[in-house]
DNA sequence: CTTTATTTTTAGACAAAACTAAAAATATCT
DNA sequence: AGATATTTTTAGTTTTGTCTAAAAATAAAG
């Protein structure tokens, strides 16, 4: 399997999530930043290789075979970035960009070997799971911040936007995966949120607490 | 640069360090497993950014900046045999095809950190050295165990073919880097040797002699 | 010092993965 | 439903890196 084929199952995979009935043609083109003309060539190259399951106009779904290559690809992944950040320091905004590098890296042996090295974690460093060689995923309920209880204690699990500049603001605001958070208020006007955070109390905005997963 | 260009600069480092005066283009064509027609094209392009200095039918060159780039992608391959063996308790005889992958990985932060990690290592587990991020190289005094003195105490400091089949014999012979040598008698008529090796007198062909770098 | 053999380069073609521009299918809106 | 807008596909090109076959240059041999 090529790099690219690559790319694009692991975005299908993504994309898949949200609308599980068939992924739409400019949608993958725009994650892939292509054209969607380049993303219907493809389509029909992983459908020749039955890795996708693909109808003209109809959008396109992902076969058990391209599920559990997506899969994969996403475990690769994912064990570089626990690696990047536990053994080599990096923080937890830089290690994208390598790690999709890095998960294209083929042997079967090297990724058994790193994740024993890593002591099989089941996370990765923004709280997302890692399939293990099988391909099964441990699932966890969690929900947003914004969703969360009044006075209730959660904890911090995960980040659903994991852009650099995210992952910067919280590291600014020392929010980190395990984070003590308590919400005392909501302001109803705009859903401004008033949190104890780790014993400190702080406001965060709408737009922040929609992108925290907490537990 | 890309994967297949950094390839090709690989090899001619390698082969210039034989044909210091110029490389030829079967040769590189062999060691790429590719045509001569393709290496041509490919010098052209080398020629054009200047990695290479390269004139028809005159064999071809590493200019500085080749030189240089060569050397990085050197460093990078044997980094990574480094993690692979101490790390990920790869066998020395299982890396090279691995790290031929991940020497094309392209951050540069990221070779710094691994070779932090590792500890700044100087040599790779077969003995080569390893260039700093300055593309500076360690020299040693080695010579091949053919040439070894008799009755003198050696240590084993790297191997010259570093083929999968030689250092599984090595490892079924319990030599390894390290090991402790002292030729007792060379047999005039094939060259063969007779070693104590870790304190265990052993029969070496000239062949197997020929490949032991030792110091 | 020619002839032969080898090496290297050119010319033209191909596959992968992208693109542009235009056509076809589907969706949306009065 | 019919007109318009959007999405998706097709057709034809481009670029990168490879190939084959033939031509040109260099090396080797008598």
């Amino acid at each position: 399997m090529t790099t690219s084929e690559e790319n694009y199952l692991k975005v299908i995979y993504h994309l898949s999530q949200v609308s599980p009935k068939g992924v739409n043609t400019n949608a993958i083109a725009g994650m892939l930043e292509t054209k969607a003309s380049s993303v219907t060539d493809m389509l029909k190259k992983l459908s020749d290789k039955d890795l996708v399951s693909y109808q003209k106009y109809q959008g396109v779904t992902l076969t058990e075979k391209g599920f559990l290559s997506a899969k994969m690809i996403v475990r690769k992944h994912r064990l570089w970035e626990v690696f990047l950040v536990d053994k080599l320091q990096f923080s937890w905004d830089e290690v994208h960009e390598i790690a999709e590098e890095l998960e294209h890296i083929q042997s079967m042996a090297l990724i058994d070997k790193l994740d024993a090295f890593l002591g099989y974690p089941d996370f990765d460093p923004h709280g997302d799971p890692i399939p293990n060689r099988q391909g099964e995923i441990k699932k966890t309920v969690k929900l947003l911040l914004s969703e969360a209880e009044l006075q209730r204690e959660y904890h911090c699990v995960g980040v659903k936007d994991s852009s650099s500049e995210f992952l910067k603001y919280l590291d600014k605001q020392k929010i980190a995966l395990g984070s003590i958070f308590k919400v005392i208020e909501k302001e109803s006007f705009d859903d401004t949120l008033t949190v104890e955070i780790n014993a400190q109390e702080k406001i965060i905005s709408n737009k922040i607490a929609n992108n925290l997963y907490v537990q």
